[in-house]
DNA sequence: CGATTGCTTGATACCTCTCAACCCAGGTGG
DNA sequence: CCACCTGGGTTGAGAGGTATCAAGCAATCG
């Protein structure tokens, strides 16, 4: 099992080992109808403490995983310590289907979370026969890509402000009226996802709140008071 | 033919009828050792001129293309006229794949060039029954999303030094021994894939050259005097 | 030639980062 | 029970990096 690789190249905390029971997040509902077609898992599920590594960038990519609860982070990072994290993953994505022999990024958990493991050497093969299998796999890839897309012009041309606002519109579509950001991850994990600081993200959402667009009942909750003028940040 | 759409929101110069001479940009080369398959070009290369668009985001994504000379760039625009570049395409990269009905990009000619245009739906059907398509456009898609991943680290948490830095190795892998970058691209096209300002990549290029690191016999000519204090910048 | 385009450079403003202090909740142990 | 510690979060002051606004230069084009 591909846990416990190298550690981390700094930044994150030791994994506690007494997990302190925190918010677990309430995944969007894996609704089964897109099943794996003739891809089955090579084990049951697998449970992921908060922080835990699922797999090391550089490792070899023999095994990808499908979330089943709980929230994945995938990032990477400079020497320095500098991190970005590319995508959170939530119930029904896939991560760690990588084109060459080794992770390209490194995969942990934002909070507690099971996992299905999957062997991706049997995908290959079952790439050219299968077509729900072929669907699916060729699917996510496109929709990652989409995604990583948007994630750019996030990053590259858009202010804290805009960045934070747009961070919480994603989140709170999980919420039954798309008003309430129920957050799994911590600040740090925000900032490292938007490129800003912890700091810059605190003051913004103090910003936001001042302003009457959101409201933080809890610092992992966050009601959305004025939609559309969040939106509006969003261009 | 998919030219001519609704024009860009704004930022770029109106199209050249009489095109300039500009220096052509000597592309990778297309080896053609990976040929298409059984997937055929549905009509003969299609030669667009600098700034000319290929497509808008949102059009009808029925056709996509492949670089045979040139580069084209695809780029994300905000409403109020902010462009992310997300990726240049040279000679034998693919464009224009999508995961839904509609092209997620805009795709315009940095330089005059020349692509080869795909029937999509063919594709889709070939994905399962040629080995050979399905396994280059797969590959492709992954490819794409991994390179969006690295410059998603860039656009996050490098400084301006850093990003210009690595777009110079980067450019300067297609020269023979790696170290003259010859760019097709303007400043602003540099100054929008990296997420800065021009005048920020011309003052950080212009400290480059002080720092002895690389010298500019022309604006478009970057030749890597340091290339191992550049790498050392990129971590 | 004058106009335009692409590029460079300077002065200044501002946004975000850095460094620091502090608060709060939860857990631990005397 | 309370003191203490730790981790996560907030807030402030100041510094710094990048953007903005503006001017000027070189090359190209009409």
């Amino acid at each position: 099992m591909s846990v416990q690789f190298a550690p981390p190249p700094g930044r994150l905390p030791p994994i506690r080992t007494a997990l302190a029971g925190r918010a677990p997040w309430v995944p969007a509902i894996d609704d089964g109808t897109s099943p794996q077609g003739g891809l089955r898992p090579i084990g049951p599920a697998i449970r992921f403490a908060q922080d835990q590594e699922l797999y090391g960038e550089g490792d070899a990519a023999e095994t990808f995983f499908k979330v089943v609860s709980g929230v994945v982070r995938t990032c990477k990072f400079l020497n320095d310590g500098r991190r970005q994290i590319e995508a959170f993953h939530v119930a029904g994505d896939l991560l760690g289907f990588e084109p060459g022999p080794g992770y390209s990024l490194t995969a942990e958990a934002v909070c507690e979370c099971t996992v299905l493991p999957y062997r991706r050497r049997s995908v290959e093969a079952l790439l050219m026969t299968d077509e729900a299998v072929s669907r699916q796999v060729f699917s996510h890839a496109m929709r990652s890509l989409t995604r990583a897309q948007e994630h750019s012009l996030l990053l590259g041309r858009r202010s804290a402000l805009e960045k934070v606002a747009a961070f919480l519109i994603d989140w709170a579509q999980y919420s039954p009226d798309g008003m309430l950001a129920t957050l799994a991850m911590t600040r740090l994990d925000m900032a490292d996802y938007l490129g800003l600081t912890i700091e810059t993200v605190s003051r913004t959402l103090s910003q936001l709140e001042r302003d009457a667009l959101i409201e933080l009942p809890a610092t992992r909750q966050i009601r959305l008071k004025d939609l559309a003028a969040l939106q509006d940040l969003n261009s």
